[in-house]
DNA sequence: GCCAACGTTGGC
DNA sequence: GCCAACGTTGGC
């Protein structure tokens, strides 16, 4: 199963607001970059993403589940471009800052790290157990 | 607010 | 099809 990051700036979109959408969740629209794009491709219903806070917050702060896998974006007159839904499953215990990403060796490979201006990420099963682990958070469920 | 990194655009 | 110029993003 694979695991993402969304990247959002919380004055456009926070994770608070993604948490108020509630279980319908939201469409995860307005990404105009094609390995962004690609990366929604490859997205099932059920798996599971990060939820990362740019520019303000500079840090991880919840998880997020896709509920639709891609489809076109209308708001985008290219007609090049789509989305995918996704849902708030919950915010971490403890949001985990970027500095901190930073000085974890076994995060060293990290998109967020080292390409932080792409705005959808792959995160590799470590990662993201890693990342549970410095948010305080109990090992998942991986279904 | 600055600037480095990256993606996109457009002239040739 | 190359590459310089420009705009945008995001960390600091």
């Amino acid at each position: 199963m694979a695991c993402w990051l969304f990247k959002s700036e919380p004055s456009t979109w926070s994770f608070q607001q993604q948490l108020d959408a509630g279980e319908k969740g939201t469409f995860w629209n307005g990404v105009r970059n094609h390995l962004a794009k690609k990366h929604m491709m490859a997205m099932k219903v059920g798996e599971k993403g990060f939820f990362y806070h740019s520019n303000e917050d500079k840090a991880i702060v919840g998880v997020v589940e896709v509920i639709k896998p891609y489809y076109p974006d209308h708001t985008d007159e290219s007609g090049k471009f789509g989305m995918v839904d996704i849902r708030a499953v919950k915010p971490l215990q403890n949001k985990v800052p970027l500095a901190r990403i930073k000085a974890e060796p076994r995060l060293s490979e990290m998109v967020l790290v080292n390409n932080s201006r792409l705005s959808v990420q792959p995160v590799s099963d470590a990662e993201w157990r890693v990342v549970l682990e410095l948010a305080g958070e109990a090992e998942q469920d991986h279904n």
